[in-house]
DNA sequence: CTGGAACCCTGACCCAGGGTCAAGGTCAAG
DNA sequence: CTTGACCTTGACCCTGGGTCAGGGTTCCAG
């Protein structure tokens, strides 16, 4: 006759271990002696034995007990079940360990690589970490709503780098974030930024429009409150017949004067 | 401004999961409205995006809320570490498959395979279902103790399976749980017993000596509780001169007289 | 025979990472 | 004004046990 704590050193399992699985039925209570201890059987060890072997691959206690009791044929379509679980299990441990590992760089947090890659041509260009901030924000906010779409965009992001007179757009909007916003250099970057849009209308609209209405919105309002310039300057671009500023678009010109005539 | 579930809903979580970010000091609780509602700005779904992206990765959320304050090298340390912890997990699961993959029939439930395989060819030699469950209970509580000894325990049971008159013996005890204690048949079962352990006596004696004490004793016992003549049994081999049934050792001559008077 | 160590018992609280319910306040639309 | 969808806090629930408290028991040594 064995005691409770000589049952749990055969099987290998805790003294705790084993009054837990008395409490979820999975093993049932033995008698007990004079002085209340329980006393069990070898038997008992088979059964813990077979409870640890199920529990320790992964079953939950409850599916154990059902599993105990379970038919031959039953019981191996609950097996193929959890095999099932368990590669399902692996593979999502294996793409979190993909992610970890670019987490090494403090930008990649929450980013896939293409954004990463952008980033740190930002960096390389000279941009200052202030900006290159804002834009790792923004687009962490993109990569959780549109993860698909990144290699798309990032590929126009590129392709807005390549050109000097984007390029040279952002070196002078470095200094704009300490503008008051009735600078009058606010003034010219908006005339700036149009002759940009203007001359790649066609470039940047496609992944516009692949880009749902509500997070642009959110979009906007990283860029309203990164700045105390941002409002003027979206009020200044719609004079210029621009709305928007994430999803830039054209004021049908009919409808131009009141917008003027609002601002 | 976003309310939580806007918030939730922008990062992939649940509001209740917000909340307990809060709660856990990961997340800074934003500025309440007139009505005590947060409100959210955007650089929060940034925030929530990365816990996000570690606690997906399985570190604790106490943990995260270091890792979010940590600087670039303490961050890429705990990073290399996390890794590490997720390569163990992976492979951890992965022996849980194995183990699982071995169980689709009910005996190798706790099993290693060569003793599956002995259960087989005794289920084959026309042996009772009975017996062979005594045997898997038997050998569950072996493998649990002394996983690395049993291929060559199992070698020793096949070659008891090879020997004929073992065999036979074997078949002679399938119906020896339904007798009485003090059926003659009992005293013959000893008889036959008695030469097959004499004639052998070097070949088993090699295995039982690997085997603790404490664990003959165990199996001892499953034994003189699995059929009612087993006490019995025990009694006519300590007569003939053998003491034991798991880890049977002759008594020495000089003490034999004396066992037999206690018999 | 008496200590003390090592067991045993029950009941209770604790952890992560939330789910779910309750009871009430708020908001926007019809 | 009502309805339904939000929001708030607080509290209890889950798994798989760990750990503590407060008490009883057994066993071994002196």
């Amino acid at each position: 006759m064995l005691t409770i704590s000589q049952l749990a050193s055969y099987a290998g399992v805790t003294v705790r271990a084993v009054r837990h699985y008395h409490a979820k039925g999975l093993l049932p209570e033995p008698e007990r002696d004079h002085s209340g201890y329980r006393r069990y059987d070898a038997h008992a060890v088979v059964e813990l034995v077979r409870i640890r072997t199920l529990a320790e691959a992964g079953v939950p206690l409850a599916r154990v007990r059902e599993l105990l009791a379970a038919g031959e044929q039953e019981f191996s379509a609950a097996v193929a079940d959890i095999d099932r679980r368990l590669r399902a299990e692996i593979r999502q441990l294996q793409r979190h360990r993909e992610r970890i590992a670019q987490l090494a760089a403090g930008d990649s947090l929450a980013l896939p690589p293409e954004v990463v890659a952008y980033l740190d041509r930002m960096r390389a260009l000279g941009l200052p970490d202030r900006m290159v901030e804002g834009e790792r924000d923004a687009w962490i906010l993109v990569a959780a709503q549109l993860p698909e779409h990144m290699p798309f965009y990032m590929r126009a992001k590129q392709q807005q780098l390549d050109d000097p007179a984007t390029l040279q757009f952002y070196r002078d909007l470095v200094h704009a974030p300490d503008w008051e916003p009735d600078d009058p250099r606010v003034a010219a970057l908006s005339d700036q930024l149009v002759a940009l849009i203007e001359a790649d209308a066609e470039g940047s609209e496609g992944y516009q429009d692949a880009m749902p209405d509500e997070l642009a919105q959110l979009l906007d309002a990283v860029f309203l409150t990164s700045m105390r310039i941002a409002p003027r300057l979206l009020e200044l671009l719609e004079e210029r017949g621009w709305r928007g500023w994430t999803k830039l678009e054209r004021i049908p010109t009919p409808q131009r004067a009141a917008a003027v005539g609002r601002a």
